[in-house]
RNA sequence: GUGGUUGUAGCUCAGUUGGUUAGAGCACUAGUUUGUGGCACUAGGGGUCGCGGGUUCAAAUCCCGUCUUCCACCCCA
């Protein structure tokens, strides 16, 4: 054979059976993000590097895939070969593939500002990318399902987005856990433990707790240039026990001279006191090593992971004060989460959670046995189809046996045989595949008989 | 970006201290069976051993580079 063909680093082909199961996915975050009011939008794979750049941190910059300019990239460009990556790089490349949905999403709205109903509740499923390198549960290309409110302060938004999780995964039968906390307690940890400047690497650095041990977590804050007076103040903040009101509680007094600390504090009781009255099934905490890597995040931070399964996490969201005002549209709030359809196949895979049955596949095959025997059974066909039924005639007059292993490898359940002795008498003979039981009927019971036997 | 790991038929993998013409199972095609799938038997097709270079009389096997796979770190869905 000649060359192999291939596909690029960390993307993958999706065959028949594995896209039935992923629409299943997606269908069931659809209906979801549906019922909740949240409406359709789609934006380019590309955007414009200016609109990307920026927004993810130093370390989401590097993760975005650049598009080479069209035409004679070089032309204009004295010495080349002269300028390192980082210089020549913007001057070859403008676009970009987009890294999320959230920062399109923003700039969508400012873009569209006046034609745009507020607060604006939209869901988005697409494709991102990101140049990382390939391991368990992290491809370069994968699907993100956004929901977001936008033009809303509400806390009553954030409470939604937790019950519309925790219905979506109660409908996928996923037991997860959602893990709540508020970048602005996290800004008054920072204040009060005397480093209002270090945020961004002290929460980096807590969020790892779950995965490393305090004593890593704590030689890299003081690898950050954190003192060690506050990082022994940090300890017990760290490690406090409780409900989330007694949480609350102490965080209240620790953090009496943050303002924005205690605002933070308000804004999770209040959110607490949300999800208490809207009855939610699946487990939610207050934690409050939960950080989150995206810089805009401003308010409520979510992270869901499944319980069952190794995996990070496989939805994530929160609050952005700002994110519109980098497009000159300021004080815009907006709220979202994110499933990542990714992780959710690989963990429902890992814990056989799909259904096996499926509407997307043959119901019914009529074999083929030449034009006269396939002129009879198109009207039957058609019948079918029009009855919600999904059938397929074999295209070609193949042998007997090449049929049935046709039927039997896609898993149809019905074969429908005719030949000339059923045409002359008006008949048809149903196969049953998986009992490999078979009888002959008058060819205008087909429907009735097949939608009595469907439904057992 | 750092460290490790993997690559032989469509798929899963054997292949000895370098040594004739590189194998198996599954899958595929044809037949045993001209109107009956799964099971069995028979026969057949299919490989520049990831790619490039080097060592050697001789390389799937040893060395270097490169791409790819998977895993960990960084970071993240």
């Amino acid at each position: 054979m000649a060359q192999k063909p291939s596909i690029p680093k960390g993307t993958r082909d999706f065959g028949p059976e594995v896209m039935v199961k992923r629409n299943y996915i997606f269908d069931t975050i659809k209906s979801v993000f549906k019922l909740y009011g949240y409406q359709p939008i789609e934006t380019p794979t590309m955007e414009n590097l200016s609109t990307l750049l920026g927004k993810y941190g130093d370390e989401g910059d590097k993760l975005l895939f650049r598009v080479l300019n069209s035409g004679n990239f070089l032309a204009g460009i004295d010495q080349p070969e002269a300028l390192d990556a980082v210089r020549l790089s913007p001057m070859i490349s403008e676009k970009g593939l987009r890294y999320d949905l959230t920062v399109p999403f923003a700039r969508y709205v400012v873009q569209y500002r006046n034609e745009i109903v507020f607060p604006f509740k939209r869901y988005q499923i697409q494709p991102v990318w990101r140049a990382d390198r390939p391991q368990k549960g992290r491809y370069r290309e994968f699907y993100q399902c956004d929901a977001d409110v936008i033009g809303s302060e509400s806390l009553l938004n954030e409470a939604e987005l937790v019950q519309l999780v925790d219905d979506v995964f109660k409908r996928l039968n996923i037991s997860t856990i959602v893990k709540i906390n508020n970048r602005k307690i996290l800004a008054g940890i920072a204040e009060y433990i005397g480093h209002p400047d270090s945020l961004i690497p002290i929460t980096i650095a807590i969020d790892k707790l779950d995965k490393t041990s305090i004593e890593a977590v704590n030689a890299e804050l003081l690898g950050q240039g954190i003192s060690q007076q506050a990082v022994d103040l940090l300890q017990p903040v760290l490690f406090m026990k409780g409900t989330a009101d007694e949480k609350f509680n102490l965080l209240a007094g620790l953090l009496q001279n943050s303002e924005t600390g205690l605002k933070g504090i308000s804004e999770m009781r209040l959110l607490f006191d949300y999800l208490k009255a809207m009855d939610i099934e699946l487990t939610y905490e207050l934690d409050l090593t939960l950080a989150r890597g995206l810089n805009y995040y401003t308010g409520a931070i979510f992270e869901v992971k499944a319980r069952d399964a190794q995996m990070g996490s496989i939805c994530g969201g929160g609050r952005y004060d700002d994110l519109t005002g980098i497009f000159g549209m300021p004080d815009v709030s907006g709220v979202g989460i994110s499933f990542g359809a990714d992780r959710i196949y690989d963990v429902m895979t890992e814990l056989s959670l799909f259904p096996e049955t499926s509407s997307e596949s043959t119901a019914v095959l009529f074999t083929n046995f030449g034009d006269r025997e396939a002129k009879y059974c198109l009207p039957m066909l058609k019948s079918l189809r029009e009855s919600g039924i999904n059938a397929e005639i074999f295209p070609e007059a193949a042998k007997m046996k090449k049929q049935m292993k046709y039927a039997d490898q896609k898993h149809i359940p019905v074969v429908i045989i005719v030949g000339e002795e059923e045409i002359a008498n008006n008949q048809l003979t149903i196969k049953w595949m998986q009992k490999s039981e078979q009888e002959t009927i008058p060819k205008q019971e087909l429907i009735q008989h097949l939608s009595l036997s469907l439904e057992n």
